[in-house]
DNA sequence: GTTGAGCGTT
């Protein structure tokens, strides 16, 4: 037993959990329509299809909670696979819990627009637009998973995405971040 | 009905 390997996370072999992944969905395929299948195998604590920010349409993955593990097992046994909306989909204990957790010190949510839009000044306070102020930090600490990989890739998806543009140097996540708000 | 494989910030 010297198989000491916290997989907790492991993408290939996820603990079990009252937390399902979905994946695999027809961009058709409502809540409703997952609430009806899952409900079969037990009580459900909640359905959460993922959508897409931009186009508001499904990305094709969703979230259903049980209220006993028992269920979910059963669940993901059986409805791994099946057939829903003409999709073969793919179900597994979930990796993450929860929306992903923002990574501290980068607001990381949605800009929120700043009443006008005449000059390029956003230059608002953002401390307190943060999802700390807004009470986000309450719900749980950091999860592991998520909190890890953005630090080790990148602090924010913009940094990755802004930084490669100059090639001089490399702008600060804060700058990056300015970049976006602008653009988007 | 723009697929694929996708672990989440309405």
């Amino acid at each position: 037993m010297s198989n000491r390997r916290r997989h907790t996370g492991s993408r290939a072999n996820p603990d079990p959990s009252t937390c399902l992944g979905v994946f695999g969905l027809s961009l058709y395929t409502t809540e409703r329509d997952l609430r009806e299948v899952f409900s079969r195998y037990g009580p459900l604590a909640g359905v959460n299809v993922v959508y897409d920010q931009r186009t508001g349409r499904s990305r094709g993955f969703a979230f259903v909670y049980f209220e006993r593990l028992e269920d979910s097992k059963e669940a993901m046994e059986r409805a791994n696979g099946m057939e829903l909306d003409g999709r073969r989909i793919r179900v597994d204990y979930s990796i993450t819990k929860r929306p992903h957790t923002p990574t501290p010190g980068i607001y990381m949510g949605r800009p929120t627009h700043n009443g006008g839009g005449g000059g390029g000044g956003s230059s608002s306070r953002r401390g307190r637009d943060s999802y700390y102020d807004r009470g986000y930090d309450r719900y749980d600490r950091y999860d592991e998973y998520d909190y890890r990989y953005s630090r080790r890739r990148s602090p924010s998806p913009y940094y990755s995405r802004y930084r490669s543009r100059s090639r001089s140097r490399s702008y600060s996540p804060r700058k990056c971040e300015e970049i976006w708000r602008t653009e988007t």
